[in-house]
DNA sequence: AATGTAATTATTGTATACAAAATAACGTGC
DNA sequence: GCACGTTATTTTGTATACAATAATTACATT
């Protein structure tokens, strides 16, 4: 009578997060994927309306995403995604390469076989997408970055990373071209190599280098982009939602 | 029934912020002068009760005092001060250490008469706190580091520096003795000579000793105040056991 | 016709009501 | 007395109602 587990287990209470959860994922893809163009305006009523959920929990969400500065919040003007000026995203990039600096001296030399191994399959996930034309290779590319940060073993400078990685596909979407990530594959392919080789100097140099051309890259393409159809693109990313 | 002359107070121009900013404000202010210790709870009901306010506006501070990592919010169980652990607390310096070594590197040789100045005063009334036994010390000495990472004139990095020193402030509150912040106020002079004379290498030499004897200090006086109770210590493990 | 102003609409800010979950309290059976 | 199950109470999660502010339209005047 007593076999049936009385554990206190939170399990299944919450399957795939809460809700606000939900939404701020969705909303968070969907801005990253560029499905939402910087300036958006995103009214807690529509997307509510269409996601099946309050004012509050929408709310809620956006929030979150203000503080990651992905999008803005105006006092009574609502809620809009951000645009970062030219300023904000030369920033963006400056602080980044640091933190990414520290990530290399601190990696550098600690990476064994399985580490290097999953780098490397990153990497060639991402030869793949891009090679394939398909959409979403800025996630695999970014993922590699995310990768060694996650290596470093702080939490914390992973978590600013990720936070100015999210900033830094906004800014590339705002000011750079559709599809143009195809060098930086060799380049992390370079600083995956000294890293394994364990020349820390030559990691850290090719790895700003790296950054720097990313952003070069945007800046010399630099484009203008319309909004689109907020509530529509909503529902679309509502459902896929166990992405980064 | 007549109809409610509801209170129309708020009519006048939100005299310092909106009215979730003025609890944020005041809630981050007690946490960082310890008047609200870690682990306490913080329930939206008592808060908004207390400042006249409605659960709604508490519960969009707490939001963003978790954002800030300065509360945790555990679904339906509610908001409490945060409480950082060991490995939380040395990783929170760590990468403060190394931010705060970029801005040192930054700053040094832009630093013209007038910004001296203001250093040195900021330096002086730290010093006038800590002798006349003033509590609010801390928010002194903090503002040396602040404006240090103001001058380096970078928002984000400011920011990221102004959350962690946040966090800082919360770490040796918890693990720290109530009032020895003597010798920093000299180790401020040091780097603050250093990086007048323009010697980068000497100055962040400095800088980074004076941050590990921050934490040192705090360390070594660390009150066991750790899992005081069991059902603390099951809730850590069942939190490992989810990471499977 | 252009522009300034008043009325209308839409959207956010806040409070509150209700549901669900967790915690606490209580009582029963052994 | 102790353990367990049940009920009450408290607290959070979410939805909704209403007030306040911004945005828009309509209208009148020049």
């Amino acid at each position: 009578m007593s076999d049936q587990a009385i554990q206190t287990r939170p399990s299944r209470a919450a399957k795939r997060g809460s809700r606000p959860q939900r939404v701020y994922a969705a909303l968070r893809l969907a801005i990253l994927e560029q499905a939402l163009a910087p300036g958006t305006k995103l009214p807690e009523d529509g997307i509510g309306e269409r996601l099946g959920v309050s004012r509050t929990v929408v709310r809620r969400a956006l929030e979150r995403l203000c503080a990651e500065e992905l999008v803005v919040i105006e006092p009574n003007r609502g809620a809009a995604v951000a645009r970062p000026t030219l300023a904000e995203a030369k920033d963006v990039f400056f602080v980044r390469t640091e933190l990414e600096r520290i990530v290399v001296e601190r990696v550098c030399g600690t990476l064994d076989r399985a580490k290097v191994k999953r780098l490397e399959d990153c990497i060639a996930k991402e030869d793949d997408a891009y090679r394939s034309g398909r959409p979403g290779y800025v996630r695999h590319a970014a993922e590699f970055h995310l990768l060694l940060a996650e290596y470093a073993a702080s939490p914390q400078l992973l978590k600013y990373i990720r936070a100015l990685m999210a900033r830094s596909a906004l800014i590339l979407g705002l000011y750079g071209r559709p599809h143009w990530p195809s060098c930086s594959i060799d380049e992390h392919r370079a600083v995956l190599g000294a890293l394994r080789d364990g020349d820390a100097a030559r990691a850290w140099t090719l790895m700003q280098a790296h950054l720097d051309n990313v952003l070069d890259r945007a800046l010399a393409t630099s484009r203008v982009t319309e909004p689109a159809s907020v509530l529509d693109v909503i529902q679309i990313y509502a459902g896929q939602l166990d992405r980064t």
